[in-house]
DNA sequence: GTCTATAACATGATAGAC
DNA sequence: GTCTATCATGTTATAGAC
């Protein structure tokens, strides 16, 4: 580091390059997270952050690891706390209750961009596929032979469904979502969460009726 | 119309620009559905119906245009039948089951595209709350008072998790969910839409048991 | 006249010169 | 760091083909 003369001016060069950077990943996830990867312009991302469209080029390479390096940006999603099936149930809303708040806009940009762009579907098929895993290995135990095939396929359909209503809240902003507190959004979506995260009822290929569980029946039924 | 030489060739002129005008809103579905309004080139659209470029323009006057018109092409969703909660459970999967197989393509591209194109979001908006309406208005009568929300509420609930179910299974394509059998989520499917659908518990804020349900107590319980 | 092809212009990504 | 050039794309205008 051959620079530093000492001015008052604390920002060597080196340090106002990185200060422009943060400032353009700044912005890049901000807009991405609001219109998605194609419809992000590199110079609506130079003009918010007030630099030269050819700059962002000159640090990031391409629009494409601009794209990366902004949405790799928050820390991944909290790890889980696996014991019961309740505490699973438990964690799953808060998650989903940060998701109806403040979503990291890095997040937000994968789930914008993810239907339309490759490396961002590829980025949130991984991501979701370690949240299954890791609600898989929370799952209870099956009474049942194949219970791990069904253990993971539960827990894709909790973390798609926790999805779906997540885009319908945040992204595709449907009136009655964005209406509803979010404590009440998670109360109707409990019980829907607990029976898919319960052992399975006997498998009931009729599929029309279906009515009764073998176990759990209600107290006071003599 | 003036022109019918009596020529054995049956296609009138009209007729050859209506095959053509069809055959470019087929491949124009198809691409929109494969990735999106944005990385759909008309030039492609036009490569792939073999015609050329301009001759899109002359038809539909814009890739917006084209657009439009081509995923408003299949039939709306059917209809509901609203007697009681487990029929429209039943029906909720019959969709399902649809949805996870032969999906219409135009509503193929409106998913895609939904999320990062504000036609399309519009359109996915409309074309959700009617579902979301409709099911509301089979959902039962709670005993609380306010009901309607409620119903409002738990429909919302219940298409935005189906189309994430959609979501993960048609367009991410998340292993464990494009290897199971459709039947197979749909049985894991049915307790939850269930409980979205079934009047509510008494608010239990405490949250953490709630197990029993004061109604709907299994038959054969004298 | 109606269909098709070519050219022209604007915007955006990207590469190389300065 | 900035400017300019090149290429792809949407769109329009214009000319050619049946």
């Amino acid at each position: 580091m051959p620079d530093r003369p000492g001015s008052p001016a604390p920002l060597s060069r080196a340090a106002r390059r990185q200060a422009t950077r943060a400032r353009i990943l700044d912005s890049a996830r901000t807009l991405f997270a609001e219109r998605g990867f194609e419809r992000t312009t590199v110079r609506a991302v130079a003009a918010t952050a007030q630099v030269d469209p050819a700059l962002v080029m000159q640090h990031f390479g391409s629009k494409r690891e601009l794209f990366t390096e902004a949405v790799q940006a928050g820390p991944a999603q909290p790890a889980d706390a696996g014991t019961g099936t309740d505490a699973l149930v438990d964690q799953l809303l808060t998650t989903l209750d940060m998701k109806l708040g403040g979503l990291p806009e890095g997040t937000l940009a994968t789930l914008r961009s993810m239907l339309t762009d490759p490396d961002a579907a590829e980025h949130a098929r991984r991501a979701m596929g370690r949240q299954i895993e890791s609600i898989a290995r929370a799952l209870p135990e099956e009474e049942d032979e194949n219970a791990a095939e069904d253990a993971e396929l539960r827990a894709a359909l909790v973390v798609t469904a926790l999805v779906g209503v997540t885009i319908g809240h945040q992204l595709l902003a449907l009136p009655v979502l964005r209406d509803a507190p979010p404590e009440h959004i998670a109360a109707l979506l409990r019980p829907a969460l607990r029976s898919l995260t319960e052992p399975s009822p006997p498998p009931d290929p009729t599929g029309s009726t279906g009515r009764r569980r073998p176990t759990a029946r209600p107290p006071g039924c003599t």
